[in-house]
DNA sequence: CTTATGATAATTTTT
DNA sequence: TTATCATAAG
């Protein structure tokens, strides 16, 4: 069968799983998107299944295209009837279609987390909720770990809790009625009203259930309880799910991603086949190896044998410098020696870095150096000023009663309608127990002046008029009319400012994306909005834009670089200061390894002794990291016979933990000597490293 | 209602 | 360093 020609043992074996549940354990760099794009394009090809009883679920957008692009070049036809998509936007395509069966309108509008923290900030004000106190950043993450647990307010507190939780309670209650008022939902709603639908509707349920015979989940280790329960659901008791993931790459726990829905899959689904791919085709040896070690440290792991056919390669290279600056010429300097030696191109180097902050420096020193360079940092794009304005006033015509949205455009441009009006107009609707919007197109009754109240009317018509530019018009046509029609544009252009000039450039940019949404009227503006929400920041990275790649660690899951800087390697970064759990501090081991595994052949790890922060200059530490690994474990001269010798010959294989008699449970990070003179370099997880003479102690292998 | 000013706060990762 | 917020003057 020619489809699995070029495929190892075990990932054959995953391709071609039959029925019933089926874990993949996939390590980095294993083939894990081939095994996938080939078991789809298998299950149609040589299984007969239609692609239209298969869903796919990816974690990004982007991961979703590229899958789709190489399930149908696999094919050699494209197949639109085959779901694949993140769980957040086939959510909104099932509640599209459902979501009527509880209650609520189908054409919602989608807060981001911008949108849901104004709405929580107003509804604390009113509450008489003092923010110094009770900060809206805490009460929003609470609800939305409520939300990924799937707790309604009713089923938030069943006892009195502490004030901080009753204080959540008062705020969640309130946010959930007005998000129904305003037709609205948020990230964590698509998710949790969808497993609300299945749980509520078992029609519905049976519908989907009988339609996906076939279920796919990709980056499984990332999933939240909300998001467990909705495959859960659609798989049904024996369902064919196959779920693919790797729990040392589980890096979303702040999000409510919980590591154990795979670390139990089998327990869950007791039938089912676990296929694990350990064969690396991404790193060379000395790069795994150091990988492996460091990861060793966290506990509770399913334990992997990652194996590598590539050379030892160079070590990992781990620099020190002087300040963030010093460090940033480094990395443009060695860039340029390695493109300039011909190695390598721009395209082929990546930089990461713990936070977005941190990117700043670089930027300005390759800008200096006139290195091209693009950066993931895509959500900035949709959080500017000039996009929101013009995608508020989309949102509104789509939504009338988007309260947010018209509270953000009713003064934009100034029109003269300042926060006393705004305060009449909700005070009207709340009497007449109407939306603002209605409240709007009775503004005559307003008690407001009457130059107030026809500047409200003005308004109205406004968008009254831009409402019916709706019909059979494309997006970017409707667009245009909502520039000119509301000054927005001419009060862009009269600035003339180079600050004005450039937001009008952002905007052009958001015509791009307006342009590749097909149709028009309220189809497409439906389409355009809910794809406009649901952008990840690593879906605005452009594939076809050279240079060097900057990113987060969190970004650059799932990819790949033959060369790969992990800057700012110091304590407070890398474990990030803010996680200071046990478990928070093996998350952040894990980013540390997620990185490491995207280099192919050289990884540079930098730290700086002094770096600025907040405007203050602070004295840092290299990463505790960076001591658990030794970086050269593999030697260049004879990579073949020194990993066979490391395998075969010795008690001690490099990365297994041992158990010491007194001082406990240990990774074997070196080794020195032969026979009774072996001499171990232990790690131990709290008393550092320790040389230890084999022949004095009675250490046990463990593993 | 708008604008300017200055205080103040908050700074992890993101669907 | 930056964004956001409150206050007071125009």
């Amino acid at each position: 069968m020619e489809l699995l020609d070029g495929l190892n043992e075990p990932q054959q074996k995953a391709v071609t799983h039959e029925e019933g549940p089926l874990l993949i354990l996939a390590g980095a760099g294993s083939g894990k998107t081939r095994v996938i794009t080939y078991r789809l394009a298998y299950l149609v090809k040589e299984r007969g299944v239609s692609p239209y009883n298969i869903l796919a679920v990816t974690f990004t957008n982007k991961a979703a295209e590229e899958m789709q692009e190489r399930v149908d070049n696999l094919l050699g036809y494209s197949t639109s009837s085959l779901w694949i998509g993140t769980f957040h936007a086939i959510s909104v395509k099932i509640l599209r279609q459902d979501i009527e069966h509880l209650g609520y309108d189908k054409n919602f509008v989608i807060y981001d987390t911008r949108e849901q923290e104004i709405l929580l900030k107003n509804i604390m004000a009113r509450l008489r909720i003092d923010p110094t106190e009770v900060h809206p950043r805490a009460v929003q993450r609470e609800i939305s770990r409520a939300k990924t647990l799937l707790k309604t307010p009713e089923r938030y507190l069943v006892k009195t809790g502490s004030f901080f939780q009753e204080a959540v309670l008062k705020v969640y209650q309130e946010y959930e009625k007005e998000m129904k008022k305003s037709r609205a939902l948020d990230f964590d709603d698509l998710i949790m009203k969808t497993v609300q639908l299945f749980v509520y509707v078992p029609a519905v349920l049976d519908r989907y259930q009988h339609r996906f015979k076939h279920l796919l989940v990709d980056e499984y280790q990332d999933v939240n309880h909300a998001q467990y329960r909705w495959i859960n659901l659609l798989a049904g008791r024996n369902g064919n799910l196959c779920v693919v993931g790797d729990p040392d790459q589980a890096i979303y726990g702040f999000r409510g991603a919980d590591i154990k829905n795979i670390l139990s899959f089998e327990e869950d689904y007791p039938q089912a086949r676990v296929v694990r791919l350990e064969e690396n085709y991404r790193s060379s040896a000395n790069i795994l190896s150091s990988a492996q070690e460091l990861i060793q440290w966290n506990l509770g792991r399913k334990e992997k044998a990652l194996r590598t056919q590539r050379g030892a390669g160079p070590p990992v290279m781990i620099r020190e410098f002087a300040s963030e600056g010093e460090e940033a010429s480094f990395v443009v300097e060695e860039s340029q020696e390695l493109i300039k030696k011909r190695q390598y191109q721009e395209k082929d180097i990546a930089i990461f870095y713990r936070t977005n902050a941190q990117s700043r420096i670089l930027e300005d020193s390759l800008m200096k150096a006139a290195i091209p360079y693009r950066i993931v940092k895509g959500l900035r794009f949709y959080e500017r000023k000039e996009v929101r304005d013009l995608l508020a006033y989309l949102k509104i015509l789509y939504n009338p009663e988007d309260k947010l949205s018209l509270q953000r455009i009713i003064n934009t441009p100034r029109r003269g309608i300042g926060k006393a009006s705004w305060e009449a107009l909700l005070d009207e609707a709340e009497r007449l127990g109407i939306t603002p919007y209605e409240a709007l197109s009775r503004s005559q009754d307003i008690d407001l002046s009457s130059r107030q109240r026809s500047r409200l009317q003005k308004f109205y018509e406004l968008i009254e008029d831009l409402r019916r530019e709706i019909a059979g018009n494309e997006i970017d046509h409707l667009a245009h009319k909502v520039l000119g029609k509301t000054g927005l544009m001419r009060e862009l252009e009269e600035e003339g400012t180079d600050d004005a000039r450039s937001r009008i450039e952002n905007i052009q940019e958001l015509f791009n994306v307006m342009q590749e949404v097909d149709g028009v009227g309220m189809e497409a503006l439906e389409e355009f909005l809910a794809g406009v929400a649901l952008v990840a920041e690593i879906d605005t990275l452009d594939p076809e834009k050279g240079g060097l790649t900057l990113m987060t660690l969190h970004a650059s899951k799932g990819l790949e670089f033959p060369v790969v800087f992990m800057v700012g390697m110091e304590d407070g970064f890398c474990p990030h200061s803010l996680s200071t759990e046990p478990e928070e501090k093996e998350e952040e081991r894990r980013l540390c390894y997620v990185g490491m595994t995207r280099a192919k052949d050289r990884l540079y790890m930098t730290w700086a002794h002094s770096r600025q922060i907040y405007g203050n200059r602070f004295s840092r530490e290299p990463s505790s990291f960076l001591q658990e690994f030794s970086p050269e474990t593999f030697q260049e001269e004879d990579p073949e016979s020194s990993e066979g010798k490391v395998e075969s010959k010795e008690d001690f294989p490099l990365g297994s933990k041992v158990l010491h008699p007194t001082l406990g449970i240990a990774t074997v990070i070196s080794k020195k000597g032969k026979g009774d003179k072996l001499t171990l370099t232990l790690a131990f997880p709290n008393k550092g490293i320790k040389d230890i003479m084999v022949d004095y102690v009675d250490l046990e292998v463990l593993n």
